[in-house]
DNA sequence: CTGAAAGCGCTTACAG
DNA sequence: CTGAAAGCGCTTACAG
């Protein structure tokens, strides 16, 4: 049904009917009433093309994802995240997959060209990001997931990477230990570069330098934590304590602990980050694993009230939120042993 | 730019232009050429909304997913075997979010009314789907990935459950196990039963009964393996073996038998079923995992490819397949051990 | 408080 | 092979 269909059953004309629906305020309540209850009863809902090319708005926000492995479990969190806040205004979200940097690049452009979304979210952001300005110059609103030196009036939302990972080592070395290895993301990624710059001050503060051997880089696996760990263990001088960046490469590194004949917690200790996942807990591991802990679906549902925001007319430059984590000491970290 | 302005710098009518656009044959192949790359240069696309308006069609998929659990690690691996088939024909995917069941089907109703989307992905279907007959009426073209005994045209796409857990409990019955628990997904939804089927169906050919005390339902989650696997080894007479419907209650059931102290693979045989994610994988596993194996982002592609072919007028009915499933047999499992 | 009509940017029958 | 114009279903300035 449309318009025009739905408001000649209402005798009433498509402006006033348009109106009653859109809650502007020069229509009677009296007629108000009658418009709503009509269209709940008919189910008449306005066309989103029509919708799109009259307002220019069409209520859904995209999102672009690396169609390999950017795909993980911390992606469908986030979204649960953003879909929780956006579903509330009926607001959908779009996503589009990508194989490579330039065709994300191209994705932007078509969308924006082709006006499919009112906004994007940008994630995963580098340094440098050449995203930003290009999402600048083709106009469209976006929230960055992250944060990112490319200059601009972009709102953003990231968690203090920086400070987590601090916080992180700084227990390890109060607890004694002074080899602490690290499973850090890609370099080049700023959430991966303020951890090492986390890891990198705590160790300072005890006047102990980086050990590359000692901090490895990559994707967040089972694999990756598994294999690197593994290369840790081997060394002549090995670690005693270790710190993961995310769940799946905690596993891996419990594993490899454990094959290896040595006891996480005691012989090794262990804080790994976590977003917080429904399906793995960081309370239900042998030993229960310490955590750096930091919600990515309520930091999801943050960024979808911005991306509301931004649309409704607040500045960019006010939508900046940096979001402490919180170190939540389990089983898995322990006093150095002496022996070593 | 819009198709006027574009169109006035080619100096050619709109409607050659758009006929050169979409491919229309009565086009002169040197005029044609000229606006396809005029388009290219100055980034020319057509906007959606006057594109949904005019033909009915938006080039967008919807998906609906519960926000809460839902959103786990199968969703993430199954959109991004979608995105991977849909960004060929630049089709996005719109993800909607939802409570419950009843804000499902108003979200359905909402995407058909809207007309947001040309169809929509309906996925974990119930026996008796109440979705499939909305859908039905609403007149929203819709693959389901899965199977349902509800009536109507509609394609699908299944794995064989059936067939999977009868082989691998048929092998475990092979090795000479004959207490196997099964960790198993909801009753209700097809594939749960489905697999409760293949179960008992293995079982029987052995004259073996289904022992409820060895089996349990519930979503797929690490803590869901760890419990109910703690307790089918408190069992008076416990299993040796078991069945995991995922790598994510694996890994808990794993961690179960280790910390009891027994050995999985030795003293109990483990077969898990394995969607095949990226970020964890049975061969890495220790000891080696056997599994089950269908890869959930393939079948996100085939789906995508049935829902383009769906709105290309390939009739429901032939949009059919059942895959089969591969045991994969690695060091989980083994030999009954005699002395229980 | 309500309505007639222009306009958003396309596609496509119709005419040539 | 090409073009002028109607129509898709809305919103919103303008008029009353």
């Amino acid at each position: 049904m449309n318009l025009k269909e739905f408001a000649s059953r209402l005798a009433l004309s498509q402006t006033t009917v348009s109106r009653a629906l859109s809650g502007y305020p020069e229509v009677k309540p009296a007629t108000r009433d009658r418009v709503l209850k009509a269209a709940l009863e008919f189910g008449y809902r306005p066309n989103t093309s029509a919708l799109g090319l009259a307002t220019g708005r069409v209520g859904a926000i995209g999102i672009v994802f690396r169609g390999g492995g950017q795909f993980g479990p911390h992606t469908s969190e986030f979204m649960g995240g953003l879909g929780t806040r956006l579903q509330q205004d009926e607001v959908d979200i779009l996503v589009s997959t990508v194989d490579s940097s330039e065709a994300e690049l191209n994705t932007y452009r078509r969308l924006a060209a082709s006006k499919r979304v009112d906004a994007v979210i940008l994630h995963s952001p580098f340094t440098d990001d050449p995203r930003i300005a290009l999402l600048t110059s083709l106009r469209l609103p976006f929230i960055v997931h992250g944060r990112t030196q490319a200059p601009g009036e972009f709102g953003w939302l990231d968690i203090d990477n920086f400070d987590a990972i601090r916080q992180a080592t700084s227990h390890l070395l109060d607890l004694g230990h002074r080899r602490i290895a690290f499973l850090n993301g890609h370099r080049g990624r700023v959430f991966a570069d303020h951890r090492h710059e986390g890891y990198q001050t705590a160790l300072a503060a005890h006047g102990i330098a980086v050990d590359p051997l000692m901090s490895g880089n990559g994707e967040f696996t089972d694999e990756m934590g598994f294999r690197l760990m593994q290369g840790f263990l081997a060394l002549e001088q090995r670690p005693t304590a270790v710190l993961a960046g995310s769940m799946m490469s905690a596993l891996g590194a419990m594993r490899a602990i454990r094959v290896s004949g040595l006891k996480v917690g005691d012989d090794i200790s262990l804080i790994a980050h976590d977003d917080v996942f429904p399906y793995i807990s960081p309370d239900n591991l042998v030993p229960t694993l310490s955590t750096t802990r930091s919600s990515i679906r309520a930091a999801g549902a943050r960024i979808a009230e911005m991306v509301l925001e931004l649309l409704q007319g607040t500045p960019a430059s006010t939508l900046r939120e940096v979001w402490p984590v919180e170190l939540v000491i389990r089983n898995s970290t322990g006093v150095c042993p002496s022996d070593l």
